[in-house]
DNA sequence: GATGAATGAGGATTCATTCAT
DNA sequence: AATGAATGAATCCTCATTCAT
């Protein structure tokens, strides 16, 4: 994952890749099909893994609000800590949508799980709106978060990523506008 | 661009390129430095395209919010009508980033610059609350366009792009919360 | 030949020649029939040349000493005075021997002509040996000026490549032996 | 190397050189870094067995001129018996004198200083006159053998290069003069 | 006669993958 | 199970040469 992170999957030589795992190239083979399917395995691992964590965070908040706190902070840590697999999921999750299709369809829908727990679990408190699209806030919320962590990864990250949470959570709940909430446009 | 946007730039060949366009292998490097040269040089072209067409449609709203509006929709239409240039831009432009860096850099400035002033404008109609942070809100909305586009393309293109227009000026002038606008967290 | 000189033969491109030339890539082909022929073509014109001048200066000379050393020192001169050509022949003539067979044949013929000519007007003045192979002494003198021509370019032409005339002039008539002429081993 | 010395070295493809070698095109580069480097290598490998071939001869002569018999029977039997490498010398050595540079000094250096034995012995036991140099000695005997092989080389192989040796020696002995030995020119 | 844009064959090099050991 | 030498298909790029203008 480390040479995939830094030269991208196309530029990176399986032979590298066995180098820094420190066993032969022809080693790679006996666990993994294909160059890709390295790239794949490790989605599918690492991917369960992070979900769990984000489902924990989510069931941890008491609220909608602190629910989505939660998920967002924990989002932004988790990719703190593993620039390497921000960097992998950034830069090659969307090219090879293809062959890693069913696990990025599997975690949106994870993801989307996720938000639609929150957004009910708001609607009941009454803290959340009651027309939203469940799907659209799901990739307002997934985009934002990437883009940001996108432009953290490019300024060499610089400042501090999670520090964003509280900014965000404000972003989303109230958005930008000033005005009273209700029917808009 | 075709070629590109359909098989992934490492995946293309610049023969494929050379026959898509009708013309001898040869050819293609009388007008381009090398492989990495096309794309960029096609990015450099199409960015300040599409750019003035964003200027222009924020120039021509007349409040902050139907300039919001109006951005939003021009972005969504031009990644609609130009498919090829959608997937280019969600699958390559982040990984080539150390050619196009100057290119994505000025564009996002260029978006930034738009959003900010969208944002002072609405500040001082009072449409728009006081304590944004411009770069943030960029992110949100180029963050949540970009996914919405990227769901749009994964999903071969089935839905009507340009529909979700109102539905994302209303959520991020409003947010998700069903409070009282004002200081929250 | 500049460029030739500068670059070797296939390390230089027809545009380069072209371009040096001030004309147009296919202007070249109007007056030679491909890359090689330039070269070909300069060689024959320009080892008339030289020839020539290395008769003249053997007639000038009146004794066989004054003979060679007018040869040496012209032959020298000559290639001091065009390191170009002196490049060119040090490195090109060698490998283009295919096609340049018949100048280099007839070059050889005439180098060979020159020294036998030289020797015999020796021999009849008696100031040089009798028992000698003409062919093997004009080896030994085209081939001890190319290796001298040859470090001097080395070198970067740094010393006077001219001067060594007379200590060349000697080292051929004398020998580097001690002893008493006559019947060696 | 039969390759490079019958086609040239730009002349001749890898993959040539690959299947007259029976391995593969990709094997090469397991041993070489590029295509040059199978030139420099060979060049490196060759010329060190050779001058300590070199050196045995001269080592094993017992005087000056027994010695100059032996390197100069040594160098002609050295060249005939390999007639590729011979054309390789002839032909590539000068030309990529940039990369085998350190190899071409060395090797010019190392002839110099086995004629610089052979004089010094000499001059101790009065058979080499003393006011010589011996850098020009080298370059005349080397550039003198470098002809007569180049000769052979073009002329087919046709008459017996070794049993010039001993004209040869004769000639650099005694000179071309027929004159009293003693300061001239 | 001169031009130079277009051609496309050719070749060096890389690297994912295999398989005998 | 592990190795790593060998493979050879694949591809970018160069450049001599042509020919319509």
């Amino acid at each position: 994952m480390r040479v995939f992170a830094r030269q991208g999957f196309f530029k990176s030589a399986v032979s590298q890749i066995a180098r820094e795992a420190g066993v032969a190239d022809g080693t790679i083979y006996l666990y993994f099909k294909n160059k890709e399917d390295i790239l794949v395995q490790f989605f599918t691992y690492k991917t369960k893994l992070v979900f769990e964590g984000f489902k924990d965070a989510v069931r941890a908040g008491s609220g909608a609000e602190e629910q989505l706190r939660n998920l967002i902070r924990r989002h932004l840590t988790e990719f703190r800590d593993d620039p390497d697999m921000a960097r992998l999921y950034q830069a090659e999750m969307r090219r090879h949508s293809r062959l890693a299709e069913q696990e990025i369809r599997a975690m949106s829908q994870m993801y989307q799980d996720l938000v639609a727990e929150i957004i009910e679990k708001g609607q009941q408190e009454g803290t959340i709106r009651q027309d939203l699209n469940p799907s659209l806030v799901k990739r307002m919320i997934i985009g934002t978060l990437d883009e940001i962590i996108s432009t953290w990864l490019h300024s060499g990250g610089g400042h501090d990523l999670v520090a964003l949470t509280d900014h965000l959570v404000e972003l989303f709940l109230q958005g930008i506008g000033q005005g009273q909430p209700g029917p808009a446009a």
